[in-house]
DNA sequence: TCGGGCCGTCAAATCGCTTTGGAGCCGTCC
DNA sequence: GGACGGCTCCAAAGCGATTTGACGGCCCGA
């Protein structure tokens, strides 16, 4: 069932039909009801294709995935932010688009979807530091909107993001109030930007109480169990072992919690932890008290956000640049207490 | 830059230029250089939007997302699952359109899908016992795969799936043979297919020792930490308490570890834990080493079995149902070992 | 030399919608 | 009574590709 059909059925155009469905004005009330009830009778929609072609807009909406290749890694927050965007899109009627790309072929990507025309826009993911991604796409005109921020593009571009460096400011800051003293940092890859921000946050507030920031307690690499673990071995296993733990991710807190307790020490009373947590659906910290104390900021939350700026850019490219910078809370849990008395 | 632009520069018409480009025969290799090379040189990208109209095809393959619309939980396996198949379309010169759907909201979805026309074929996720959407999907003429089945439809369709039965059957008496005689199952939801199986495959290797399958040690929750942690705490502190758990993730292994150790106990030695390993990518299993004994198979080969059986059938959909069972492997790690005298 | 077949190319129809530029009808105002 | 507007509606021209059917050369055999 086409437009044509239905318009021939009604006896009457198919421009007619088409305004009334689309609820333009210069169509009669009566016509359009009339219109209306025989489309929803037919079961009739419109042909995705063809509105497409005809108006020359994708209605749809891009996720470019870098997948590192060498690692393979997926991100894991990335699932639940694109629960986030996928229920903007949909209410909006627009399609999300994804695409699983080996990092370094992701410049031919966009130029690929800009000029097939697949998509109006795109959300970039996992920003590095300086990342070339933000001049390729304001190159070829093909709006998007970051997932986080790059640091050095002197460009203005739409971004949502997390105050990283705050939040782990305040997180060392309340460890530091709490007596400790040598504070381990297992932070994420610092090619990415986050971490970057995040370890600023972390020296910032060492330094700002006089405590020097001491590379043997920094570890960044990527945020699975397995590195937490790893992290928290060798920070306990040193002469002066870290009373506590600033982790980038909650699995990474899971693999410190795992080498705490295989030492026969307890978390929250030997050694303290607190963790970034995205708050993913499948990765709760704990139900109603929380596991790990956290600076918390929901990762499907920023997928709306994201969604629904790209979406407001699409349809007013020429809007000055959008920000929008979400505050983490400090969640207390039972992975944090004073620093043991040495 | 357009074909018909395209073609004027080159004194040749629209249908010579996309012929050549499109490798008919019924042009001369001396010419179809000449396109080609200025199509690169012009940077020529033929509109997908105009492909899609004029072929009738969508180029396009949907992965429809159940989101709970209670718990609001993603699957976790999901984004490993994409990334699988993202491969394979883009190999393809496919689009993936991702649908994040509340449950409720399926079938409409999938009916919007095909009368809109914005894909040729979907991937139907997560499948529960006698799942309604086969029908559905069958009965919209919609080219489908179930990654997993339904127990109950006797419809015969596409799926790829791992044999859970056989893999739990296959833990179970690894567990037996070293002396275990109270295993307890923390399963997944049992509305999911995938966790009937499993347990079948469990209560008949106890049954085929003689040994009693006891409800007291059988757990079914969605498959997080806490929810692991839960069910070793309820497991551990009977009266008889249970010397082995099999999970069914990964997860809710992790928060089994966390009840053993809570308690003092070593994993492995005082308790023994065997879990399904997805093999996700942000989730290994320890790296030379495996922290839990565990039955493998990797999602993200799955994810890639499933597109590429997608587009066959979308290219022959006449064609006999087709079905690809996966073993898992039973891979020894640190977390069992023989049951503790009483 | 003429007709038939093959090769290479093209004009035009098509896909199913949107959108521009009228057209017809009726009522109002001068 | 005629011009002008406002309502409704329609015919036709797009969007940018694919694809059908046909046509002009050229070669070959009769």
């Amino acid at each position: 069932m086409n437009l044509k059909e239905l318009a021939s059925k009604l006896g009457l155009s198919p421009t007619t039909v088409s305004r009334a469905l689309n609820g333009y004005p210069e169509v009669n009330e009566a016509t359009r009801e009339r219109v209306i009830s025989a489309a929803r009778r037919h079961n009739y929609r419109p042909n995705a294709r063809a509105i497409r072609l005809a108006t020359g807009r994708a209605l749809a909406a891009g996720h470019v995935i870098p997948l590192d290749t060498r690692s393979e890694i997926m991100n894991p927050i990335f699932s639940d932010f694109i629960a986030g965007s996928g229920e903007v899109y949909a209410r909006n009627g627009y399609d999300m688009i994804l695409s699983v790309v080996p990092d370094d072929m992701e410049e031919t990507t966009y130029r690929d979807l800009r000029s097939r025309g697949t998509v109006d826009g795109v959300i970039v993911h996992a920003p590095k530091t300086n990342d070339s991604r933000i001049h390729t796409l304001k190159d070829i005109g093909l709006p998007f909107v970051v997932h986080g921020r790059s640091t050095g593009s002197e460009l203005d571009y739409n971004w949502v993001d997390v105050n990283n460096r705050r939040a782990f400011q305040r997180a060392t800051e309340f460890l530091l109030d709490l007596g400790h003293r040598r504070i381990a940092l297992v932070n994420g890859l610092e090619v990415m930007d986050f971490a970057v921000r995040r370890r600023i946050g972390y020296s910032d507030a060492l330094t700002a109480r006089g405590v020097a920031v001491e590379p043997r307690l920094i570890t960044s690499m990527e945020m699975t169990e397995v590195n937490g673990w790893r992290a928290a071995e060798a920070g306990l296993s040193q002469p002066a072992p870290a009373t506590a733990f600033l982790c980038a991710s909650m699995l990474q807190g899971m693999g410190v919690r795992r080498s705490i307790e295989g030492r026969g020490l307890k978390m929250g009373r030997d050694v303290s932890v607190i963790i970034f947590d995205d708050d993913l659906s499948y990765l709760r910290n704990g139900e109603d008290v929380p596991i790990f104390t956290a600076t918390r900021s929901s990762v499907k939350e920023a997928g709306k956000l994201a969604a629904e700026m790209l979406l407001s850019v699409i349809h007013q490219p020429d809007a000055a640049p959008m920000h929008r910078l979400l505050e983490a809370e400090l969640i207390l849990g039972q992975s944090t207490g004073p620093a043991p008395k040495t």
